[in-house]
DNA sequence: CAAAGTCCTGAATCATATG
DNA sequence: ACATATGATTCAGGACTTT
């Protein structure tokens, strides 16, 4: 709209930050090792993806950086190594499996978010909004921290799926939702960014492909309906298995992004995956910086960028 | 459906549980004071409503008799009283600002809630289901308490409000929803009643709403679109102002009601209100047993039941 | 080439019975 | 406590295949 473009870094700016950026080398330069160095500027890490633990990674980041902060945490789902198999034909639900979303117990989890988000209030800037996302597996928990901790919450967003695995075996309703809790780090913040026309366009935009909507009655709403990540969007190894269980959709990174921040803000995301988050902020004109431990994230996320990012001259 | 209805209370019946009751005093007969007795039978309190604490009241009744129980707590709103009114009902500063919604701290409601969710347990049926409604306020801390004694969280179910209030100063989303955590006491329980075509039909309806209807019922996702209760439904005093804050849409319990419980079925309800629960509960053919404090909204409830209930002979 | 049909799969705490 | 077999059929979206 009409925000100026303020640090907007495509590759030539990005060359800059990184002097020794060139052809070949590009994807090397995208990512940092966290342990590179004892503390990292803000010029050491803009637009890069931090190599390891979040939380160390955090530590060695200045304070107040941030302009907004998304959260895609494990969900710990504890799904009980049941095997759950479609009965047409026999294939079987590959559901999350992975190391990273296990915990030993409730009060381990806690801890964990509770030291992630002890660190990213501090990196936060004192307008800055921080969103998280969850099923019912986590986002209770992580609810009752963040209001444990000051934290004050604007919003539940809900994301309804348009195509959520249905529940066949008719026991549960069909759990066609994720939530995002969006807050500021208390309650006597009020100059953060808040995109309202936008709010209201994500909010009515399936409404209106089914009929008119009076006037009246456009108002940006906290539901998103929105489909889930598949098709070319949606990473995949050689053999075409997903590279990440969990990858969010790029639509929803989107609706975040453009509501709640400014045209060359800075979005940091410590648990990056596949870098859904830096890769839809810097087509958006958004800044960012990312943390992830996991090597083939991380190289997926680099595919993404060299795709989008033309090479240096 | 084809379930056979077991034990349902009309007056009739109803006139053999309370055996003095008369055409003069029905109304009172529906009151039952929490101190009257050192414990309760079932017929004591079966289609009656316990007048006094609900901690002191639930203590009183017996282990394991709850089929559903329906928990409307207070929401807690009241942190910072600046923001309350932008949320809560239809009037702009005269938003829900009751004694029943004031806690000293986050410590103090969560201990209330779990005492709540202790005694809830312990009358549940080992198969029966529990919901609990909330916002972003409060739902959290609920969901987190639950999951730490052991509850086992089947759904969260999403109420998108038709008519939400406007956020009119557009500084966040405007909050159309409101959580229902849907919940049974353990992993282990398998056998708990889910009316899954019901469910789909509830479903159906969000859709209707925004699209064609489809030929097909769909998968009976966690969303359901309801208006808030107003008009003839909300329980008025004289002068047209309405008696509790916070009066849940009857379409909402019928919902709850019809998914999660079988005809002639024992639905409890803690937190009653204006006895919308057993209300619906009773017209759906239900049974149900309450506890309310406060006089007034006692009242409000025997003026419902005295419409619904025909006079004994 | 368009249209229609097939196949696959998704943050899922999805059941029961028999070894 | 595991592991395995059985049972009996959900849906939207997208990629792919066939007509």
């Amino acid at each position: 709209m009409d925000e100026p473009s303020t640090c907007k870094i495509k590759i030539t700016e990005y060359a800059k930050v990184c002097p020794n950026a060139n052809e070949q080398s590009i994807e090397k330069k995208l990512v940092i090792d966290v342990g590179a160095k004892e503390n990292f500027g803000l010029n050491d890490v803009l637009n890069r993806i931090m190599q390891g633990d979040c939380i160390e990674g955090m530590k060695k980041l200045p304070s107040e950086i941030a302009d907004m902060v998304f959260i895609d945490p494990p969900y710990f789902l504890q799904l009980q190594n049941k095997r759950l198999f479609r009965w047409k034909d026999h294939t079987e639900v590959n559901g999350v499996n992975d190391a990273w979303d296990k915990f030993k117990s409730f009060e381990q989890y806690d801890s964990f978010l509770k030291n992630v988000l002890t660190e990213v209030k501090r990196i936060m800037k004192p307008e800055a909004t921080v969103w998280i996302t969850g099923t019912y597996h986590n986002i209770h928990r992580i609810g009752k921290i963040m209001l444990d901790m000051g934290f004050w919450i604007l919003n539940d967003v809900i994301w309804f799926k348009k195509n959520p695995m249905p529940n066949w075996l008719r026991v549960r309703f069909t759990n066609a939702t994720e939530t995002l809790i969006w807050a500021v780090k208390n309650g006597n913040v009020k100059w953060y960014t808040f995109n309202e026309h936008l709010a209201r366009k994500f909010s009515l935009e399936f409404t209106e492909n089914f009929r008119p909507v009076p006037e009246e009655e456009k108002i940006g709403t906290n539901i998103w309906y929105l489909p889930l990540c598949t098709g070319e969007e949606r990473l995949r190894d050689e053999k075409g298995k997903k590279i990440h269980s969990t990858q969010k959709p790029e639509g929803l990174l989107e609706r975040v992004i453009l509501t709640s921040t400014k045209s060359g803000d800075l979005v940091f995301d410590p648990m990056a995956g596949t870098g859904t988050t830096g890769y839809v902020a810097s087509k958006l004109d958004r800044n960012f910086i990312m943390i992830e431990k996991e090597k083939k994230y991380i190289e997926a996320a680099e595919s993404r960028f060299v795709k989008l990012w033309p090479r240096a001259e």
